[in-house]
DNA sequence: GCAAATAAAATACAGTTGTCTATACACCTG
DNA sequence: CAGGTGTATAGACAACTGTATTTTATTTGC
């Protein structure tokens, strides 16, 4: 699925697209901000920025919306791929989870529009958005899983149910983050700590649950 | 400040009005809905809905921002309310944060569009939005830092940074709130469970945390 | 009854939006 | 070179938006 962008197909007649997919969607990009969201772009608006009629617009995208889910994916995967490296280098560090918090935040303040998209367009929107969303958070949940159960067979401790604890820490740190980029850069450290001893609470919390085996249900 | 609501006062010539800022809030309200934010309604629309001429929309509020700030502060009022009642109640049973949760839950299926307003438009809009949304969510933080005080209390155990630890939990349980708005039905009590283990954890880690007097920062 | 005051509505205007239709452009193959 | 093909643009349309100006309605005090 989503073949669009076979730009140098060799023996294909007609004229050269003078704009691909992506050009479309850096348009969008560079529009967004701490106080636009996806929701509230509009067609021309992104064919302006793009530098092309508002009707080519139709010839990479069928909708906005499908523009605002090639967006969203692409946040999900970009921010996962960072995520992934400062996994791999946290692996002999003292704390995985405090290097991927840090990762995150690091990544929120070099570029806050993939982060945003993510962030917002979950909440807001269409159904299809909210699915798409759902869907890169899930991945992140995943992810996030396998490392506590690494860490907790490292260290010898035992889980409260790994998956829930991925996703309470996955959304906790995700909502945090969101504060955080409608703040000014001095509050960041602080704001930093807290998601991080935030996370710890949760660990500490699942490691206690998960070692006296009575039933919390 | 804001006194526009004095509908009787005795000596005023002129002709009354057939319509209150409180029928234009619930006009706003009853076009809301689990794929409709407060920003992507129009002033017409409201207008139309509440039955006015779209002009006559400014004799009650400046703007369609200030509309958006009385929802987010009707929304934040009525719910602590509510949750101010289940606490009451929740004070003689076992667990004051399970029947937070619950009241909590309940609210939110019984009106969405209160909550849907405080979980959305604190992500999107300009930064009146989310310092409103922000003043609401403070409000709860403070309320359940004071529970978590009194049992602790109560419990005779410690807490790590009580301030921090109702901060997650409130932050935590409204993002999770947000998801359960577009879930049918019959997930609710999946759920609810899944919130309220991850309120558990949360505080099962804040009391492992204040036991322990080693520094976590 | 009349003037003043206030509220609501009517009308209008310029701007933007999404999309339709038709047209011009560039490119490859023969 | 012509012919076809896919791309991009031009122009236009109706619908909608926020708001300015004007007009009408309704109530009060004199």
């Amino acid at each position: 699925m989503s073949d669009t962008h076979l730009s140098v197909q060799p023996g294909l007649p007609g004229r050269k697209p003078v704009i691909s997919r992506e050009d479309i969607i850096a348009a969008a990009l560079k529009l967004l901000g701490p106080t636009r969201s996806v929701s509230t772009l509009s067609l021309r608006e992104v064919a302006r920025e793009a530098g092309i009629a508002p009707n080519s617009f139709y010839r990479h995208f069928h909708d906005m919306d499908e523009l605002t889910v090639a967006l969203i994916e692409l946040a999900g995967q970009s921010l996962r791929q960072i995520i992934g490296e400062a996994r791999q280098r946290a692996t002999s560090e003292q704390s995985v989870v405090q290097g991927c918090t840090d990762a995150f935040m690091e990544q929120l303040r070099a570029d806050d529009r993939l982060l945003h998209i993510l962030l917002r367009e979950g909440t807001v929107g269409s159904d299809a958005f909210k699915q798409a969303v759902e869907r890169q958070l899930n991945f992140f949940e995943d992810e996030l899983r396998l490392d506590l159960l690494r860490l907790a067979r490292r260290k010898k401790t035992s889980l409260f149910e790994p998956a829930l604890t991925a996703k309470a820490i996955t959304r906790l740190v995700f909502t945090m983050g969101a504060t955080a980029l409608d703040l000014p850069e001095d509050r960041h450290p602080e704001l930093n700590r807290q998601i991080v001893l935030m996370v710890r609470m949760i660990i500490v919390g699942t490691q206690a649950m998960g070692a006296r085996k009575t039933t919390f249900a």
